[in-house]
DNA sequence: TCTGGGGTCCTAGGACCC
DNA sequence: TCTGGGGTCCTAGGACCC
């Protein structure tokens, strides 16, 4: 018996969310990211299908992808409007049942999901029809489209719905494991990055199917006791962890800024580090929990980040100390350099029942 | 390719204590 | 004092993800 597990991924989701409203935007290329202004610093979030033809994707600069595709619409992020629309699907999953019975949904992000049957529920019968029928209803209550992942676990059906892009409904499992992920690389492995890949690859590793047959001790060894044999499971496509419905509990609410010109006057970053830690305060009010700890992130020109952080004598959310707390991690900087990015966060303290997962 | 903003978790060294 | 071992906290930074 399979427990399966699946996976919803909107598809393009804020270009998506924008065509929506400008419906005469639809078929067009549309890029939205920082303010806009492609003119100015900042990076793709999300580029529709019609713009990634061009090359533009996520995490690219706005200048370049308006180098790359110069007739591209270019709009800016609207948070609350994405909370909205997301929103609205995520209740619409929630309120599915399948054979009957709740569902349970784990949600990552704005545009994404695990779904599994309720315990005791675990085998439900066919998933690519319940994966259709999530299609329609997520379509029916957003009118947005999404794909779908179809695992016998979290990380499986989560590689799967890339396969399914877009609009389509992919099936990943222990049954076709090696033939499909074998071959590729161990950066296609959701939690492997550029960086890990790199590392693996001077320890011989390229391939899933090498990092499957690996020594676990030797990542043990070489990477760590804990990321090693994480990385081993990997590998072989195994995750032992429950889709889980507790709401996320947030650790910590952070604010930063990139300025437009770098900033080169030292008490025009102190008041800008007041003025973002004040924003920082908002976010932690909101969650009713104190800061405990102060961190303060700073990238110099011409692209140098560095971090200082501090413990608070005692737990507090007055701005003004915070401010001032944030403030005093400047003096652990030199001030030589111009001054791109000011990031402030602030980590809470746990809630009174501690972090449920 | 001149490189955002919001997060999480892990690692590693030093301080400090018993 | 030519100096052990373990546990925990603090801090900085790395890596990853959406």
């Amino acid at each position: 018996m399979t427990r399966w597990v699946l996976h919803v991924d909107l598809d393009q989701f804020l270009a998506a969310v924008e065509v929506l409203r400008r419906p005469e935007l639809a078929g067009l290329p549309v890029v939205v990211g920082g303010r806009g202004d492609p003119t100015e610093r900042g990076v793709v979030s999300t580029a529709s299908y019609e713009a990634r033809a061009f090359g533009v994707g996520s995490g690219m600069p706005l200048r370049v992808a308006a180098r790359k595709c110069p007739d591209a619409v270019f709009l800016p992020v609207d948070r609350e409007a994405y909370d909205v629309a997301s929103e609205q699907v995520m209740s619409a999953l929630r309120s599915l049942e399948w054979g009957g019975v709740p569902v349970v949904v784990e949600v990552l992000g704005w545009d994404e999901a695990f779904l599994a049957a309720g315990p005791g529920h675990e085998d439900l019968g066919d998933p690519r029809a319940f994966a259709e029928h999530i299609h329609a209803e997520v379509l029916a209550a957003s009118r947005l489209h999404c794909s779908v992942g179809i695992g016998d676990n979290k990380l499986r059906a989560k590689i799967a719905t890339d396969f399914g892009k877009p609009r389509g409904i992919w099936q990943l499992t222990a049954d076709n494991w090696d033939e499909v992920m074998g071959d590729r690389p161990t950066s296609a492995l959701w939690g492997i990055g550029r960086k890990t890949a790199t590392r693996l690859a001077g320890l011989g590793i390229d391939t899933v199917d090498q990092l499957a047959h690996s020594d676990a001790r030797v990542l043990a060894a070489e990477i760590g006791p804990s990321t090693g044999p994480w990385l081993h499971r990997l590998g072989r496509g195994e995750d032992p962890s429950p889709v889980d419905a507790t709401p996320w509990v947030p650790r910590a609410h952070g604010r930063e800024e990139t300025f437009q010109v770098d900033l080169e006057d030292w008490a025009e970053v102190a008041d800008a580090v007041r003025r973002i830690t004040r924003r920082a305060v908002e976010d932690i009010d909101r969650e009713g929990r104190p800061a405990a700890r102060v961190g303060l992130k700073i990238r110099l020109k011409p692209f140098i980040t560095l971090s200082r952080s501090l413990t608070l004598p005692e737990p507090t959310n007055d701005p003004e100390t915070l401010a001032e707390a944030a403030v005093s991690l400047l003096d652990r900087v030199d001030h030589d350099r111009a001054v791109r990015l000011l990031g402030v966060r602030l980590e809470m303290v746990e809630p009174p029942g501690g972090y449920e997962r």
